[in-house]
DNA sequence: ACGAGAACCTGTTTGC
DNA sequence: TGCAAACAGGTTCTCG
């Protein structure tokens, strides 16, 4: 049996590594976005929490961005105090008053290799982190689109990758009277600006697009005319589309923890990312999905009932 | 200040 | 068949 791939965790067990690269689920994983940091936070957390990291082995001095000084010294012999996440930020944090950082970018991905010694690291596995029950967390990435970093509990909120960030989604923060107050007055696409962090933290290509199907509103219509009722769905849709794909995810893990069954994930089907030329699925919707291109990047909504 | 587009990166897909 | 261009997309940077 081969490992199992969850969301953007793999987990490799005595076997099977190299026919696990190789396999074509990899191809298909979707992108992190909140969802799949989500569930790599919950994959993630039964093995750091409480743990002692004994070793970290670098095999790149630079991801996205250079490793900051001292980045194995400060991580060597702490003890994890907590897995978090924010937006799509992994959040380990340290029993020295430091937080590891992480950022899946595009294609980043952490391995759990159970078995010790870990397999041999391949061309893009940049980043090992090894705990004192022998389990490696390998980090993987193709395109170096994430990055890593050291920050102080005290510089955390004051940082600028966090200092404007927009509500947690999910979170009671996230309603239509403060989306519509952050929404006044923006001339871009409520497509766009549904991109942007600073007006909703964690949502990306595909779930902007799942979100805006859903709420039966077109990704063209200018940002600032969100409001009332409209407002409302939005928000409404893009609670739902998440918590979905939330749930997709967590039962891959149980998947794996019963070693049982398909991938939940990997069967989510989105209604309108990707499916450029497909009937609508939408009840009561004749329409078919059609994709455009906005500000250089995918968008594929229903002209039928988007509006 | 704001918005659009480029750049970063590499493996895969598409088109000539 | 083979090679080059296009594409995927999260974030930051540049330019108008």
């Amino acid at each position: 049996m081969a490992g199992r791939i969850v969301s953007h965790i793999v987990w490799s067990l005595h076997d099977g590594y190299d026919n696990l690269r190789r396999s074509p689920l990899l191809e298909s994983q979707v992108m992190p976005e909140l969802p799949e940091v989500e569930t790599v936070c919950r994959g993630l957390e039964p093995e750091l929490t409480g743990r002692m990291l004994t070793g970290v082995t670098l095999r790149r001095s630079n991801l996205r961005y250079p490793l900051p000084d001292g980045f194995v010294a400060k991580l060597t012999s702490r003890r994890v105090i907590a897995v978090r996440r924010r937006a799509k930020f992994i959040l380990v944090q340290l029993d020295n008053e430091i937080t590891l950082v992480i950022h899946l970018g595009m294609s980043g991905r952490l391995v759990i290799h159970t078995e010790s010694p870990p397999p041999p690291p391949g061309p893009h596995d940049h980043v090992d982190v090894v705990t004192d029950t022998g389990v490696t967390i390998r980090y993987n990435d193709v395109r170096r689109f994430g990055f890593m970093d050291l920050i102080s509990d005290a510089d955390m909120s004051q940082h600028p990758m966090f200092a404007k960030l927009g509500p947690e989604p999910l979170g009671n923060g996230f309603n239509a009277e403060m989306l519509c107050e952050t929404l006044a007055g923006r001339r871009t696409s409520i497509k766009a600006a549904l991109l942007d962090q600073h007006v909703v933290a964690g949502l990306g290509n595909i779930y902007v697009c799942e979100s805006l199907f859903r709420a039966s509103i077109s990704p063209k219509r200018n940002a600032y005319t969100i409001a009332g009722r409209r407002a409302e769905r939005l928000v409404t849709a893009i609670r739902a589309v998440l918590k979905d794909a939330i749930a997709a995810g967590g039962s891959s893990l149980r998947d794996y923890v019963q070693a049982s069954g398909e991938l939940g994930y990997f069967q989510h089907k989105f209604q309108a990312y990707d499916q450029e030329g497909k009937p609508c699925v939408m009840p009561g919707c004749k329409g078919t999905v059609r994709r455009i291109s906005q500000s250089g990047r995918s968008t594929f909504y229903c002209p039928g009932h988007q509006r």
